[in-house]
DNA sequence: CGCACAGAGTGGTCTAGACCTCATCATCGT
DNA sequence: ACGATGATGAGGTCTAGACCACTCTGTGCG
């Protein structure tokens, strides 16, 4: 089987990188978990590259939790674990992913004016034009979670052009805006009796309360709330190794190398005590 | 300065070893965030060693989020963001890093039989001893969190003999089995009886449940409940990039290429309905 | 005064080897 | 039969260069 190379999909003009999108092309079409891949002499060969740049391509993925090398026995593909990680997903996409019928209740879909709250998250003015959408989401016919949703409209002006789209995330991808990472803070709370009234709660009146900013290439593209029945989600957080946290001594006036990142906003901190 | 090698903490024999930990001291001691580090060439001279080298120990700094590299320009001391991820931390470090002062009630302190549900989580036979830690902790005299802890009397049998430890991750490190890192669900849940007495929660009853695996280098070392008061905590989550995510086709009969692991027990998946 | 351009310095990619440790397995000897 | 051993081949570390892409800065020209 040569030509391994025209498997490439996005090898542009960096070797390491037609290897890596091989071994990709490999994991996700032909692979199962704890199989070995190619070893790294061999792709040598097979790309006529030297083992640094195979060791480059091997690297990436296995920083990316893709494969897991164990000395003397090979490269592997590793187990699923970061798939479980959270992920910048979809309600829905979360939903088929266990087998389970999306739907969604559109309570609102308008365009409003920014409250201090949202202006500072989405670090736009207070008062600017905002997309917000609100909604029921469920699964398999029984109320999951109440969601609310903002997105700058100057960010993308025609997001609600065809009405409120089902996946906002897609919509933010198809206007240029895609989703790259997120950050979440996540706390219990007494649903209000709106909130208890909509989930169909019963006794049992806990919520998981979830706050989420979204960032796009250019910044934040999109803030959110999200209320949780108790008794049906719960999140799965992997916990880093404590090591000896390396931490510098202290702040430079200039705040980061590349300028583009604004300073974070509100009291957000990991897992945090808000007094 | 010559001689930057002396700094080396643990160098043992590899020598990309003592570049990282002479770097890692630099940011522990002498950078502050968005500070550059000596350029890969200086630091090839100054300790002798070839740019692959050098460029290893950045990488792996550079992984661990502590660098960022700008082509062009430098290798810079990366903001905390990632020190204020979810870390295996203790209570009391938690605490510390926040400038309050932590206390802790010990409710109780003995050998109990490990029960069905422990047993699984930390992977031994249900009624196997298990050290039971039970307690109260609380920041500036109010109470935070209650917490009951579960670890194995065979992996590490004096860890009480010195009473109940402060700091149970410390007493693991102390003995052996230092955590390297661990899994944790999150839910909401209508606080017991007990529970709202013991937090002393008023109209609230809302708490927020971490269930906690954690992990030594041989496997699973402690098993952990804990619920905070809603009110004083929240917990901080970065989301990664959804992307077309490297999934593999399926699994392969042999799970994993290190046998060590056994099988995650339970429905932990992520950001998981659990109907 | 202001702008363009060149040079220096940075990280990014890459080579063609070398020797090491470790895991596995077939073979040989007891 | 069974255990020791060595061959094989995997990943781990390392060298001494090379050229490329990018950023910044200083200089000189208009």
């Amino acid at each position: 089987m040569g030509r391994a190379q025209q498997d490439a999909v996005s090898s542009g003009s960096h070797k390491y990188l037609a290897v890596r999108d091989y071994l990709t092309n490999l994991v996700v079409r032909e692979l199962k978990v704890g199989d070995a891949i190619p070893s790294e002499r061999t792709l040598t060969e097979r790309f006529g590259v030297s083992r640094m740049t195979v060791r480059q391509a091997v690297a990436a993925l296995v920083t990316e939790g893709v494969l897991e090398r164990v000395q003397g026995r090979g490269t592997f593909v590793a187990p699923q674990r970061m798939d479980f990680e959270l992920r910048l997903t979809t309600f829905g996409e979360e939903m088929q992913r266990r087998g389970m019928e999306p739907t969604t209740t559109v309570l609102a879909s308008q365009t409003v004016a920014a409250t201090p709250e949202v202006a500072t998250e989405l670090e736009i003015a207070p008062g600017d034009d905002v997309h917000f959408l609100y909604r029921v989401r469920s699964a398999d016919g029984a109320p999951m979670c109440i969601e609310q949703v903002w997105v700058p409209v100057a960010l993308v002006p025609p997001l609600f052009d065809d009405g409120p789209p089902a996946s906002v995330y897609e919509a933010l991808r198809a206007h240029g805006q895609a989703p790259v990472w997120g950050e979440q803070t996540l706390a219990a709370a007494d649903a209000t009796d709106a909130e208890a009234s909509l989930l169909g709660l019963g006794r049992s009146r806990a919520v998981l309360r979830a706050r989420r900013r979204t960032f796009s290439d250019t910044g934040p593209c999109m803030y959110s709330h999200a209320s949780y029945r108790s008794d049906r989600y719960s999140v799965w957080v992997p916990l880093r190794a404590p090591g000896p946290a390396i931490v510098p001594r202290g702040r430079s006036a200039r705040r980061d190398p590349h300028d583009t990142s604004a300073p974070v906003a509100g009291a957000h901190d990991g897992t945090t005590t808000e007094v």
